[in-house]
DNA sequence: CGGTGGCGTAGACACTGTCTACGCCGGATG
DNA sequence: CATCCGGCGTAGACAGTGTCTACGCCACCG
């Protein structure tokens, strides 16, 4: 559990500070391996291609996700409601404080797709969402919660998207995104009562 | 109006071709110009920079996109609601059917964002968008339209991602969008009546 | 007829990911 | 103890990329 002192995970942390710094444009096999300070063959030890070593990159950014979400829902108040308001919150947050990361993560034409694949990291966060609506619906709803999750999850992303290219901010002017937040909650699980 | 017939527009339709069998990774300048049957360098006299290719690409996207969404828009009947519902679906089938195109178009780190760029390519959708939005809601709404569109945008958006990456499928089973285009409607705009 | 500017060619450069052969070095084995 | 051997990193090569530069060609215009 303790960080990985061997080359592998120095490889892997230096990723992660090079895309944070320099954007993911930056991420290369070679240049990972100079600021690591080993010869640009030596990554192919532990990541036989460029894609493996971004989806171990983007599995991290995964996890630190995870790790904020966890923490936005441990301060949160016990309501369902308020509690998806504090995921949300901390989805967008993430989105728009490791840019990069975020960017990465979801570029699913570069990740890897084989075992333990990047499309299924995504999945223990869709489970914890759907959850948390079904809390919001007690009865049977109109509608199964899985479809209800998954569209507050596709909003949720592109609101995080929308955001972070400005596109938001230049079509309707607003910066904060709280407004279009609350836009979607209200529209998917009512009104805050 | 006609075609270029010049090598400008030759790069870019061989551009398109090529993103469409290819996807984005083969979109490479060489490549382009090799299709069209030039020299490497030829293309440098009509676009500086890798970038403002696959900006032009893109743009020719960006039509081909308004263009289906009008043409759905004319065989929509007139209510409003179902005018909105013929938008989400030309938006979501045109980001399965141009994959490759659909990526490109939003790859915001790609795109050059000067003159005439790209963010600014996707306005006049949205201010359609919010003439119909306006529209499903004649009073004024307790929300401003533009809200109310955005948020619609980034769910339609992050639904097509979704659906896209298989995502959707995978967290919920179901292989047909139409569910959740109907969630993110009712939710946005109120029951179908 | 001579110049000139638009347009494409061709070669170079630095950089990338991948492949291959080669050393080093420590621990297991006879 | 001597010897092998396998894990691990080095170093060089190769094809491919974007960008830059110098160079031809050729139509057009004074």
């Amino acid at each position: 559990m303790e960080p990985d002192q061997g080359l592998r995970g120095r490889l892997v942390r230096a990723g992660v500070e090079l895309l944070r710094e320099q954007g993911s444009s930056a991420l290369t096999l070679r240049e990972t391996a100079r600021r690591v300070g080993v010869s640009h063959g030596a990554p192919r030890r532990w990541f036989p291609t460029h894609l493996s070593l971004l989806s171990a990159i983007a599995r991290e950014g995964f996890a630190d996700l995870a790790g904020r979400i966890d923490a936005a829902l441990a301060a949160a108040p016990p309501q369902p409601r308020a509690r998806v308001a504090a995921l949300a919150g901390a989805y967008i947050d993430f989105a728009a404080a490791e840019r990069g990361m975020f960017e990465l993560m979801f570029r699913h034409d570069l990740l890897e797709s084989g075992y333990l694949g990047l499309r299924e990291a995504g999945l223990p966060l869709f489970r914890l969402l759907v959850g948390l609506v079904a809390q919001c619906h007690p009865e049977p709803a109109d509608r199964p919660a899985e479809v209800t999750a998954g569209a507050l999850w596709a909003a949720l992303h592109g609101m995080a998207e929308l955001r972070n290219w400005g596109s938001l901010q230049l079509a309707t002017g607003a910066s904060a995104p709280a407004p279009f937040l609350d836009a979607i909650l209200t529209a998917h699980l009512g009104a805050d009562t």
